[in-house]
DNA sequence: CATTTTAGAAAATAATAGTTTTCCATAAAA
DNA sequence: TTTTATGGAAAACTATTATTTTCTAAAATG
């Protein structure tokens, strides 16, 4: 028994020069920053493999097509994009700037560049690939409204709060935080904002969402017929 | 003199079919549908062709190259969303009211399923037609900004609301109007929303945005250091 | 050293699609 | 009826590119 259960050399003739999980890795991030300059179209595997320092030969040992390769690359990336609420850090927070933390959390998380980026990849490619659409849906978006969600939840039955809808409300909320800004960067009409601009959005909003603009102090409902 | 200035046959040979102008309209419709179902590089130009009952020739005699066709196309149709604006009729209702119609509005065209085919489209070229992106971006994103914060703007002289920058109160209106359904349509994951969802969540939006979701009913910035 | 295995470089293959051109039936006009 | 312009159908021409294959220079092993 001169071999272990696997992974262990028992063949003769060169060694690779990196493992398969290395190359694979250097092939995706090549391909990332190609599909999410050129769309994926007008990306060329010839491009991706020179990129990643690699020949054709190996990129196609590895992944066997082009839409493996995207399909790939873009599931990697939408596992990262998930926003995390630590409550520990919100919840002695006062409403108001608790709010603002989630949205400022948010906010960083949806206007990166790179997250605009595959955002928009995702979205004009999610004819071609179904499974992607869903899974940026699902995966990324369904999981940064659940997390704003249950926060406005747990707020309105501490009874800080009034809302009809808590999940259509973190809606919302997502919309008027990113909309604007992540269009005009997808629409190459501005660079993606920073850190103190997302800041100072995030506190517009939290204002806002919580005591809207009316002047007039009335409530809500109590309007007559 | 047997001759007009212009336009009028003077030549013998078999007469045109269709006017120029009718031939160029029918190819626009058909390359619309194809560019919206198929984007532009899974586009070829002869399902275009086909679609629009026309040759080639014809085709190439009237709109030079594939990217030229995908401009006209989209600029033509960027037109259109700038006309349905305008001035949705206001005047008399209550505050609440008026927002609400006014967000119906701006739903009822962000969210109409072509609008958000030919948004996603434009957003997806917009690095290979950067002219596009500037065009939609000015010509119909910036639009309907004006359009509500003008509105906005005159409820704050009237001392009704109150905002410090009601350009990007409006984009935030915007935002939560429409962000999540055009994204979920746009990934594939629900049609199009109809008029009754469209109205529900204007009435929504409207009330969150005058009158906010806190309990308490602390005015804003009013609170001690 | 001989045998093997690895992976890059580059050529080969094949299919697709933008663009141009050819060919032709047709329908006024003279 | 002859002339002439029109526009469809289809072939031709080119590029591009995904994918496969060939050729080769390392570099371990025994």
């Amino acid at each position: 028994m001169r071999q272990n259960e696997h992974a262990v050399r028992r063949s003769r003739g060169r060694p690779p020069i990196r493992s398969d999980e290395e190359t694979r890795h250097l092939i995706l991030e090549a391909a990332s920053l190609e599909f999410r300059t050129n769309g994926y179209a007008s990306t060329t595997m010839a491009a991706v493999g020179q990129r990643a320092g690699v020949s054709t030969k190996t990129m196609y040992r590895l992944i066997p097509t082009k839409a493996d390769l995207f399909k790939s690359m873009c599931s990697e990336r939408i596992g990262r994009f998930m926003l995390a609420i630590d409550e520990t850090k919100v919840g002695t927070l006062a409403l108001e700037a608790a709010l603002e933390r989630i949205l400022g959390a948010y906010g960083t998380l949806a206007l990166d560049g790179e997250v605009i980026a595959i955002t928009r990849l995702v979205t004009s490619e999610s004819d071609r690939f179904p499974e992607l659409g869903s899974a940026f849906y699902e995966g990324a978006f369904r999981r940064t409204r659940e997390a704003i969600e249950g926060w406005l939840r747990r707020q309105c039955d501490r009874g800080l709060i009034a809302l009809d809808d808590p999940g259509v409300a973190a809606d919302m909320l997502r919309g008027m935080m990113v909309m604007e800004p992540q269009r005009a960067v997808m629409l190459g009409q501005r660079p993606a904002p920073d850190a103190d601009e997302i800041a100072a959005r995030a506190r517009m909003c939290a204002n806002l969402f919580l005591n809207g603009c009316r002047r007039d102090r009335t409530v809500a409902g109590s309007s007559p017929a």
